[in-house]
DNA sequence: CGTTGACTATACAAATCTGTCTAGGTAACG
DNA sequence: CGTTACCTAGACAGATTTGTATAGTCAACG
């Protein structure tokens, strides 16, 4: 049976660094795409090539393993979620600096209410490799939650906290907690949670 | 055809070997032990009746299947952890009722540093079926979330609060935020987020 | 003794999963 | 043209998973 394929996706030459880029991109796109909304257990590999679409051998050749894959996808999550949409969209946001520990909660509340909302993945992959097997893409989750935690952190001193270790701390915890209740289909969360904050925050830390 | 049905089935070992425990016990001890520490996602059925130790036939004899299982799990979870520990020991410590909401958080400090804790399976659970194949087992885990949250609405009313709801959401939000943050290492995590409900009680709800 | 019912042990089915391998196709470049 | 890098399609290995089937053991009880 003759396999046709219709028209062919790598216009780019080799050696330079477009076609490399191609299939490797595809790969990284579908995978972020169903990591994110099914989990990185739920998700196997013949699902990720049979959306790229891209072959078996193809992927293992771009990503030594499913590991690899999972650590590259947190952290183009990191890259477009945390930074370049959470942080950005906080300080642009807000009209000076001491109400960014703020304004992030009114970002949670937009996320939450978003349909495709399907809670977080750095949260929901540090506790499924709670058991010790996969300590390589625990520590990767891990390192990306401190990375928030150093986001509220500055925010925290920003605001003018006496402690902006603990503050961010807490900061952090109150997202968390909001994350899982929103996981759970409590849509309000982030109100509850930004509530809270403003108490902490007017309290001086 | 014998009748008879009304009468309970399990009938204990062989009087020559002792009170030996019957088969349901064991299969649901072991599930619980392991569920407890590695997650129901990560421990199949072949290491449950191993550690039971128990035949195949005879788990399914007396659990439908994994879901069902899994809902006993968590139900014996409920009635151990929730009721006869965090509820039962919260009012035994705590000197008068408006103290609850805070003792609890002393409680959590406790889980937290005991070297067995391994997180909350009712958040794991509800967390790893957050797609929608599970619906059985995602119901259970969030139906027994909504019963610690009925504790803490109690525990806030309590304590003087002009909305309780309220509160006890905010205190479920924190206690949920202290858990992810323990299950990633902070053992401290239980402190912090006691130090954000006794602002929250001191304010009045 | 003979029936009954719970239990054991193990083989098996059917569906996963990750990762490897074969075998070949296509485009750029020297 | 020939080399080379990148790619495709898919078979396959080997290890898992849940759940069923077969066959037999043991104790209680009428």
């Amino acid at each position: 049976m003759p396999v046709e394929t219709s028209a062919p996706r790598w216009r780019h030459g080799r050696a330079g660094e477009g076609a490399r880029e191609n299939a490797r991109t595809r790969i990284l796109e579908a995978a972020y795409a169903l990591f994110s909304r099914h989990g990185v257990h739920a998700v196997g590999i013949d699902r990720i090539i049979a959306e790229a679409p891209v072959a078996k051998a193809t992927l293992y050749h771009h990503f030594a393993s499913k590991q690899d894959l999972v650590c590259a996808f947190l952290e183009l999550r990191e890259r477009r979620w945390t930074l370049d949409w959470l942080q950005a969209e906080t300080e642009r946001r807000a009209r000076d600096e001491r109400e960014r520990a703020l304004v992030v909660f009114d970002l949670l509340e937009q996320w939450f209410r978003r349909p495709d909302f399907e809670g977080c993945p750095f949260i929901n992959t540090m506790l499924e490799t709670s058991d010790g097997s996969d300590h390589v893409v625990r520590r990767a989750a891990i390192r990306h939650l401190d990375v928030v935690r150093g986001i509220l952190e500055r925010y925290a001193r920003q605001a003018g906290a006496a402690n902006p270790a603990d503050l961010g701390g807490q900061l952090q915890m109150l997202m968390m907690g909001a994350i899982v209740s929103a996981s759970r289909g409590e849509v309000g969360a982030a109100r509850q949670a930004r509530g809270v904050a403003e108490l902490l925050i007017a309290r001086g830390g």
